[in-house]
DNA sequence: CTGAAAGCGCTTACAG
DNA sequence: CTGAAAGCGCTTACAG
């Protein structure tokens, strides 16, 4: 097998701790003995095992990632940012996915317990207080993808609620009094809620209806038909459509520029993120840039802090940017 | 800290060994004390430790995964189907990424061995005999992403001089006989050669030869402008683009269209992969799709039939499809 | 059917 | 400056 200390040792006549404290800096060696230890180590191609090192020390430098899809562009680049900044700070990374399936998320929540990683991150599709109770009996660190998502638990992500509260105001400025926001089914097909759609929702209709805007919701898996309808239908104002993700603006623009109608002469369009613009060198839609590295970053940032016992704030809330595009 | 099977065995009045016999489903355990056993195991939330199994066993269930970047979308639909793969088969992938940076990835191997991963998968960017005889002095199990990448060592991937030459001989049959090739410079920054590249590049030229095609070679940063040109140029046949990937593909696409020649009017367009196809529901490229999420499960299998002693093959060829599309 | 012993490769006191 | 001892949580023979 792998070389070990132990080989070391007995190549320099030496005992294996001393070999240890040689490696480690320690300065409690003979320099003359350092010298030979630290030669015969490169030269045999010694490797500590940090397996073992994990299971005296009791931390094992590594994080876990449980999320459902890792194709899924806004989840590469979390994990992508995830990995620089743990690598940063001296941690590894541990990836698995869930694919939304609620009992394989529990099976890799258990499995990277079993892995014995310092901290988890997850992007949960179990929810409620029952998951919770499950997930602290397992007396692990971890923090949640998605602001406020599991209760009295530590979450990182954008204040959707806020956020979309912002947009109203930014598409009133634009001059657009007739808001539409469009959005797929907020339930999913096991009946789950998909809560940051509905934190959206909701806020958009708070605010919308506060800044006395003529709103309305499409709402479904044909929002496509459903706004080349409202346009078909249309009078006076011209209307802005405000889709949850790239996923459906993109299409829908396409979609509603093949019935001849287009942005912005037509219609207003915003959308969230940009995952999928840095593709592409045409013209950009006006968006909410939730700036998913950062996300990232500082999700990265909290299970390391918690790991290292530093104190953060149960619920981080990550900045977001309106940004113009030639679409409004 | 966890619980441990010593906790467990403290409870039930027995010995750890009897609480491992219980969990791991061994006979030779009276019913009632098994019972008792999973009872209070299940109910202490005990959590068997992997690494300190890995370290008697001297195996992990891990397989690390070293790439460049996971960004790109070809390596998180690789990782993807990696991840998926390795799950079916019982183990765990942890993934990280060393940006092209040759020193970096070296580190990173070196890592990966330190946390006795089972095995490896490398996209490697370090190259050549020196590498491979650092690699292999690790005494670590590896497969490299690439087709005939690394000499004398496992690799899987598309071959790639042959898959052009049947794109040559694709396009003929379309009725091309102009055809030109498309590709970024060959050697990086740090005068590296992009190995798959070079391969298609060569091909390309070979079969081109061969089938007497008027064939050509555009090369370097400015790819649109130089394609521009020789539409702008060209007299009498209409030709065809053989792209080196989509993000050369498409722009190139939208930049000759606003310049006012359109595919397959005054010219055929072919890339390399489908793979920011599927966020849009546009007309196609016609392409060589080469199965990314096959070469992701391939590796994974290579890998995995390595650790478990099985022969393989020294180079995995894995298939490629020509695709149709609407612009030939 | 059950347990005491040895060992995986390391680290952390403690003793010289 | 150097080493013997104990222990992290598990598994694998071997003994009763």
């Amino acid at each position: 097998m792998a070389v070990t200390a132990k080989d070391v040792a007995e190549a320099c006549g030496v005992s294996r701790i001393t070999v240890n404290r040689a490696l480690s800096g320690n300065e409690n060696v003979k320099p003359e003995t350092r010298e030979k230890i630290l030669k015969k180590a490169q030269e045999m191609g010694y490797v500590p095992n940090l397996i073992a090192r994990s299971l005296v020390n009791g931390k094992s430098k590594m994080i876990g990632i449980v999320i459902s899809d890792i194709k899924n562009l806004y989840f590469s680049e979390i994990v992508d940012a995830i990995t620089r900044q743990a690598r940063a700070r001296g941690y590894m990374v541990c990836t698995c996915t869930h694919d939304s399936d609620c009992q394989e998320e529990k099976r890799l929540i258990e499995m990277m317990k079993g892995y014995c990683v310092d901290g988890m991150i997850l992007n949960c599709v179990n929810r409620g207080g029952e998951f919770k109770d499950w997930l602290d009996k397992l007396n692990m660190k971890y923090v949640i993808l998605g602001y406020q998502l599991l209760p009295e638990s530590y979450t990182v992500g954008v204040n959707e609620n806020k956020s979309v509260k912002d947009v109203v105001r930014f598409l009133k400025a634009h001059g657009y009094n007739k808001q539409v926001f469009v959005v797929p089914p907020l339930y999913g097909e096991d009946g789950r809620i998909n809560i940051p759609h509905y934190q959206r929702a909701s806020g958009f209709q708070e605010e919308a209806k506060k800044q006395g805007c003529d709103y309305h919701i499409l709402y479904g898996n044909d929002t496509n038909e459903q706004a080349l309808e409202f346009l078909k239908k249309n009078t006076g104002e011209k209307p802005v459509f405000l889709c949850t993700g790239e996923m459906f603006a993109i299409p829908m623009q396409k979609f509603l520029k093949k019935n001849g109608y287009r942005a912005p002469k037509d219609y207003g369009l915003m959308t969230y993120d940009r995952l999928m613009y840095r593709f592409w060198n045409e013209e950009a839609i006006a968006a909410v840039d939730n700036h998913v590295d950062q996300i990232g970053t500082s999700v990265a940032n909290a299970v390391i802090d918690l790991i290292e016992e530093k104190e953060i704030p149960m619920n981080i809330e990550v900045p977001y940017d309106l940004e113009e595009g030639t679409s409004l």
